[in-house]
RNA sequence: GCGCCCGUAGCUCAGCGGAAGAGCGGCGGCCUUCUAAGCCGUUGGUCGGGGGUUCGAAUCCCUCCGGGCGCACCA
C-alpha cells in the first residue's frame, strides 16, 4: 500500500519490534522523517514500560544501513531518521504507473452519476454529483478496476409531463400550467420543434463533456419498464389498497414500497419497479459491483437497493450506495431556494462559464461528500483567482518549464550529493501518494486527492525556490525528482478531472 | 416523533485511534539566477457542551445543544 521501499522497511522495522509496525510520517518533520508507535502498542501485552522497549528498537534499527539516527520520543514514540541512499532508491521506484493498479481482484465496476431528470440543464447540484461520482470512477480506474460510467433517466412519469406541458403551453402562447416548468431554457426549446426531452438530453450530454464526464452509457426509464413483467414474479410481493407492494421490509429496509399504483392512481408502475428492473440489469450484465451517487435527499434508498438486492437473491454488498451532500446558493450572503421548476437556479454551465473548468470541478470535489457546500454566487468568480488548482497547476507548468529549458537527460537517479531538506521532504511526500490514492479510492473520499497535491505543491514550490535545478552539479537527480514530480501531480489533476497545463 | 449528515483558526474546510493542520484573510519581509499564479516570517483554536472506552480521542460509544436533509401510490 506505501511505496514499496517503505513497505520494505516498515517490514524490517516489524523484524526488529516483533510484531507488526506502521510507519507514519510525524506532522513536524523536525521528529523524524518516519515515526513508529509499535513500542506503545505493544507494551500493554509485553508486560513492558514503552519507552524501555522503544529503546530497544532503537538501539536495533540503528544497525540498519538506511537508518541515520532514531531516537525516543514522549510516551514511546520512535523517531527515525533516514540516509540518503534510501531517498534515493525511493525516487528510482516512482516512475509511470506509480501508485495505481493496486487491486488484487480486479472488478467490473459501474458508476451510476448525475441521472438528472432531462427537465432542465444540469445544476449545480448534480455537477458535484458528478464531479464526486466521476472521480470515484478514476480512482477505482487507477487502480486497476475496470469502470463505466452511466445515465439513468426518467424519460417517463409526472415530471417528465409537466416539463412536456410546460413547452406546449409556451408554443400554444399560453402560460406555463401551475405545476410547470419556468425558465430561459423552457422558452427556448417552445420556439423549437419537436419532443423537448430529446433536446434537453442531448443538451445535459453536451454539458457533461465540457465538465469532463463522459458516459459509456444512458438507460431510459420506460425500456427498463417495458420489462417490468418478467422480474415481477421474482419479487416478493402482495396487494393492499389495489396497489402492488414490494415487501422490502422483510429483507432490511424500513418500510414497503408500491411498485404498481392503483387503478385510482392511473395503475402506472412507480419509479422504484423501475429500480428493481434497473438494478437487475446492472447485475447481470455483468458488473461486480453497482455504485449509485445520489444527493443526500436520497439517504433511504441505499436500504431500498440492498433490499431488493436480497429479495432476488443477490449479494447485497454488490450494491453501494454513495451520498453526498447538497450544494447551497447564497446571493450576497442571502440564500436563494433553489429550484428548478420555479426557474431561480444556478446552472452547471453558468459556474463553468464564471470561473472555468477546472476551478468548478476542483471546488466541487475539493470537499468532503458528507460536507454541504454554499457557493455565495457574488464571491465565486473573486473565490476562482484563488483556487488553489492554480496553485497545483502552477507547479506543474514550473516543472515543464524547467524540464523545457533542460534538453533530453536520462532518467537517471543516481546521486553523489548530500540531498538537501527540501530534496527529501519532497519525496517522502512523493512515498506518500500510493497511500492516498489507494485510501480516497477505498474510502470513496476524492477530497483527499486535492488535498494531497495541495501538500505536494507545496513542498515543490519549498524545492523550487531553494535548489536550483539546471546547473548545478546535482543536475540529473534534481531533474529526476522533477520528472517524478510533474507525473504524480499531474495524476492527482487528472485523477479529479483538472488539466496540467505546460505553460500558466 | 423516527432516520441520515454536519458543528475544528476571523472565513471556507482537511484531518476518520497516535505528537492540533491547510487555503483565504490580517501584519512584515524576498524578484540582475530554471515562471513572484511563487518563497519566508508572523498573527491566530477549551476541535459545539458533558460523560464514557483506551497507554493515548477532533477521531470510537452515550447524552445534550445547535444547523442541514429526508420519512409519497413525486423522482
Amino acid at each position: 500500500m506505501a511505496a514499496p521501499v517503505v513497505e520494505r522497511l516498515e517490514a524490517r522495522v516489524s523484524e526488529l519490534a516483533g510484531a507488526p509496525a506502521q510507519l507514519e510520517r510525524p506532522k513536524d518533520s523536525s521528529h523524524g522523517d518516519f515515526a513508529t508507535s509499535v513500542a506503545l502498542r505493544t507494551a500493554k501485552a509485553a508486560g513492558r514500560a514503552p519507552r524501555a522497549l522503544a529503546a530497544e528498537l532503537v538501539e536495533r534499527l540503528l544497525a540498519l544501513d538506511e537508518v541515520e539516527s532514531a531516537d525516543v520520543a514522549g510516551p514511546g514514540f520512535v523517531n527515525v531518521r533516514l540516509a540518503d541512499p534510501f531517498f534515493v532508491a525511493a525516487l528510482g521506484e516512482m516512475g509511470e504507473g506509480y501508485g495505481g493498479s493496486w487491486a488484487a481482484q480486479p472488478e467490473r465496476v459501474q458508476v451510476e452519476m448525475v441521472s438528472a431528470n432531462p427537465t432542465g440543464p444540469i445544476v449545480v447540484s448534480a455537477g458535484r454529483n458528478g464531479a464526486f461520482g466521476d472521480c470515484v470512477a478514476r480512482l477505482l480506474s487507477f487502480g486497476g478496476h475496470t469502470v463505466e460510467r452511466e445515465y439513468y433517466y426518467n424519460d417517463a412519469g409526472a415530471q417528465i409531463d409537466r416539463f412536456r406541458a410546460s413547452v406546449e403551453a409556451l408554443r400554444r402562447g399560453e402560460p406555463v400550467p401551475e405545476d410547470g416548468y419556468r425558465g430561459d431554457y423552457v422558452a427556448q426549446l417552445a420556439t423549437e420543434e419537436g419532443d423537448p426531452v430529446p433536446r434537453m438530453l442531448a443538451s445535459i450530454e453536451q454539458t457533461m463533456e465540457r465538465f469532463r464526464i463522459h458516459f459509456d452509457g444512458w438507460s431510459l426509464q420506460s425500456e427498463l419498464e417495458r420489462r417490468l413483467g418478467e422480474f415481477l414474479p421474482r419479487l416478493d410481493t402482495y396487494e393492499r389498497d389495489g396497489a402492488l407492494w414490494a415487501r422490502s421490509s422483510a429483507y432490511g429496509d424500513e418500510q414497503d414500497w408500491v411498485l404498481v399504483r392503483s387503478p385510482d392512481k392511473g395503475g402506472a408502475p412507480t419509479y422504484r419497479a423501475a429500480d428493481v428492473v434497473y438494478l437487475v440489469d446492472k447485475l447481470e450484465r455483468g458488473f461486480d459491483r453497482a455504485i449509485y451517487v445520489l444527493g443526500a435527499d436520497h439517504h433511504a434508498t441505499a436500504r431500498w437497493y440492498a433490499a431488493i438486492a436480497r429479495m432476488l437473491g443477490y449479494d447485497a454488498d454488490r450494491v453501494e450506495v454513495l451520498l453526498y451532500q447538497f450544494v447551497h446558493l447564497t446571493s450576497a450572503g442571502e440564500s436563494a431556494k433553489a429550484s428548478k421548476r420555479a426557474g431561480n437556479v444556478v446552472f452547471l454551465d453558468e459556474l463553468m462559464d464564471e470561473i472555468g473548468v477546472d476551478a468548478a470541478r476542483w471546488y466541487l470535489v475539493n470537499r468532503g461528500p458528507d460536507q454541504t457546500i454554499d457557493i455565495d454566487l457574488d464571491l465565486a468568480s473573486e473565490k476562482s483567482a484563488k483556487n488553489p488548482v492554480y496553485y497545483v497547476q502552477y507547479a506543474h507548468a514550473r516543472i515543464a518549464a524547467i524540464l523545457r529549458n533542460a534538453g533530453a537527460s536520462p532518467e537517471l537517479v543516481l546521486s553523489q550529493h548530500k540531498l538537501v531538506g527540501e530534496e527529501k521532504e519532497l519525496i517522502k511526500r512523493l512515498s506518500d501518494f500510493p497511500v492516498t490514492v489507494r485510501e480516497a479510492a477505498d474510502r470513496r473520499g476524492p477530497q483527499l486527492i486535492p488535498a494531497y497535491a495541495i501538500r505536494l505543491a507545496d513542498e515543490f514550490h519549498r524545492f523550487y525556490h531553494e535548489c536550483r535545478v539546471l546547473g548545478d552539479p546535482a543536475e540529473e537527480f534534481r531533474l529526476a525528482l522533477c520528472r517524478a514530480t510533474q507525473r504524480v501531480i499531474a495524476r492527482c489533476l487528472d485523477l479529479v478531472g483538472v488539466e496540467a497545463p505546460d505553460r500558466m
